[in-house]
Parts: structure tokens; sequence; C-alpha cells
DNA sequence: CACGGGATCGTCT
DNA sequence: GACGATCCCGTGT
């Protein structure tokens, strides 16, 4: 089994497994939950394509009134209906027309509330994944950036409305009892959200400030105002 | 290393 | 018909 670099310790203890419930999604602070994802280990299982990576960087999004948020003013349309469910579902959408990115719904019911799962570090299944990407499992690039996280977890939009707690779920987040300490979670503005105004401005980006899995910040530009 | 542009298509106006 | 919660590659320094 993979040593983990940021945790060192290794991921072979099953009795330290702990797949996340509703309680935990539905969490009423989704910036709350953003960060408490960090360290948890995302798995997917498709088809007998068994892999998972320790989450390393995230992004929440909080309508009504994020205007990042794909339901800001709690806009519903057949696309975002999914973030308006109870928490504990995967939100997934195309984005440029080429990626899938990956959210998880969180808080109660008609709570447009999402967290972006923008990286993971691989722990498992290497192989499938480096297949999927065609790029070595020692590189950052296999996994740092929502777009390609996506793909190399194998997530596509097929998935949207896919709960992650059901038992016989292909897609699942574990606890496995690391802890991460509040001093190694950095923040940000979020990526690629420059249109969103002053919420352009918002903290809401998170990640493990060890980790190399994390894709580089880009600052937002601001649109100069005009008066 | 910074920057710029093209790819590509579902979603909403 | 316009525009992305992105990525990758090419150019120039």
């Amino acid at each position: 089994m993979n040593d983990n670099a940021i945790f060192g310790w290794r991921s072979e203890y099953p009795s330290m497994h702990k797949k996340l419930d509703h309680s935990f999604y539905q969490n009423t602070d989704v910036v709350e939950v953003a960060r408490h994802l960090l360290g948890k280990y995302l798995v997917t299982d498709f088809g007998g394509q068994y892999c998972s990576g320790v989450i390393t960087e995230v992004e929440a999004y909080r309508a009504p009134n994020d205007k990042a948020c794909h339901a800001y003013n709690n806009r519903r349309t057949k696309r975002t209906e999914i973030m308006f469910w109870p928490g504990g579902v995967a939100y997934v959408y195309l984005c440029y027309g080429i990626h899938h990115l990956f959210n998880v719904v969180t808080g109660d019911a008609d709570m447009a509330h999402a967290v972006l799962i923008r990286a993971v570090e691989a722990q498992e299944g290497l192989d499938i994944m480096e297949d999927r990407r065609g790029v070595s499992a020692q590189k950052p690039q296999l996994s740092a950036g929502p777009g390609v996280m996506s793909k190399a977890m194998g997530i596509t939009t097929a998935w949207t409305g896919q709960s992650l707690v059901e038992a016989d779920s292909p897609i699942w987040i574990e606890d496995r009892g690391q802890v991460v300490k509040e001093e190694s979670i950095g923040e940000s503005t979020r990526i690629g959200v420059d249109y969103a105004e002053e919420c352009a401005l918002w903290p809401w980006r998170f990640f493990l400030k060890e980790s190399k899995w994390v894709s580089r910040f880009k600052p937002p530009k601001l649109k100069p105002k005009m008066h």
C-alpha cells in the first residue's frame, strides 16, 4: 500500500475507514463542511475500477446570495435542481464543454449549497488513474485541478444526482481517521469566478498547505468600476 | 515562468 | 448566440 506523503501513515487499516453519512453532509454551514472535507478520502468504484485519493483542495458555493454559485438567487433550472436536494449527493456539471466538475451537495433540502472538490492526492488504484489521464501518478498534473481530478477518478456528468451515502453507491467519501490541523489549512479566494463581483473576493477556497496536489492559484482580476 | 488563445458543448437568455 | 467554478500548448523572456 502507498505511503501517505501528507500524513506519514499507511492507509491499510480498514477498521479506521468510516463512510461519511447524512449527518456530515447535512451540516448547514457549507464553509465548515468544505474545511472538514480536507484530508478525507474520495473513493470511486465503477465496475471494479477501485481508486481513492486524499482531498487536498476544495471551494464552497452557497446560494442564495453567492454570485459565483450556479443557484445564485435560488435560481432553479434542470441543472441546478440537484443543488436543492438534501446534502449527500453529487452535483456534476460540464465546464467549458470539456471538463466534468464534481461537487458535493450539502445542507438541508432547498438549501443550494455545494463544495467543489478541486484536487486529490491519489492513494489507491494509481494505475487506473494513470490510464485515465495518461499522466504519471507522481505528478500533481494527474489530479490537481477540478477537471483533471474528475477525469482521474472517472467521474462524469452521468453521475450528477448520485447519492454518496447509499450502501451501493459507486462514489463516496471516507474518514480514515487522520487529523488536519487548522494551521495546515490555507485559504484564498476562489479560482475562475471573476464575474462574481464582490463575491469573487470571498475566501472560500481551502487547501492543504503542505500538499503538492493543489492547483496553482490565480488571483481574481476584478473589472474596473465605471463611474 | 508569464501570458494568451483555442478547444468544445450544455445551459440559459 | 454567448458564455463558462478549465486545461494545455505555444510563444516570448
